[in-house]
DNA sequence: AACCATAACTTACACTTGTAAGCTACACGC
DNA sequence: GCGTGTAGCTTACAAGTGTAAGTTATGGTT
């Protein structure tokens, strides 16, 4: 399942829109579009058909008008993205890509602080350690 | 500077061989390649040559046989695929990743200890919260 | 019934990527 | 000097992406 789910780079933004507003018909789906890009109308719906193709999207009719809707949550897709990149330039660790980060200094204190939450939280509900 | 660096799927796989033997001849890498990849060395070359013309390898001609060696280092490729992924994918920010792979159980516990350990470090020698 | 606006369908075209094949030129061995 | 094997150069071709234009069909308005 979930068959490949590789979004290229205007194609995420296109299925940010679709996640937040979806259903929505082609016309209202530029609209929102071009506030963030420059994409004719024409473009969006080609790129609509294209991802319709691909099995990521879907429509319904609705009054003779189509009505696009994504058919994997933003997370499944973002899951799949983040496996696929960590692979190719990671080689499918997390560690060393937070490094990178941690060495480079772009992680704010904020940021830190999320982080290490995220991972003691994780270890109360987990608290196994094999 | 650093004009691009965007690289595809398989020039990460090249790059990967080329960060770890360069200089080297087209055979040397083809031949590593092979234990990777069903890349003909045909292909390998002319990966090369547009890495070549897209400024991200060079070359030196040794004994009238070209050695390939990469501009960039590892690390400057890292980051660039890093930041335009997460741009791409979690609109810029590292925790929702992060975060994202916690929710998912994808982090092992020594993952987790490692991470903890990076972010603690960091703390220490940084020690500002502005 | 005819016309017009708008939605939808079909087609286009250049660039990138994956994957080489075919041709050429030079270098070494006889 | 001539052939033969490699290294390098030129060309190819299909799929995917970015970016639409052109054409048709359909529903609403007079």
């Amino acid at each position: 399942m979930s068959t490949d789910l590789q979004l290229s780079d205007s194609e995420w933004d296109l299925m940010k829109i679709l996640w937040e507003r979806a259903p929505a018909s082609v016309n209202e789906i530029a609209e929102h579009a071009q506030q963030i890009t420059q994409w004719h109308p024409k473009t969006v719906r080609t790129m609509l058909i294209r991802l319709d193709k691909k099995g990521i999207v879907s429509y319904t009719v609705q009054n003779g008008v189509q009505h696009y809707q994504p058919r994997y949550s933003r997370e499944e897709c973002e899951s799949q993205a983040t496996q696929s990149f960590l692979q190719r330039v990671f080689d499918g660790a997390l560690t060393p890509m937070v490094a990178h980060f941690s060495r480079k200094q772009k992680l704010t204190p904020e940021e830190k602080q999320a982080l290490l939450k995220l991972l003691n939280d994780g270890d109360e509900h987990d608290g196994s350690i094999k």
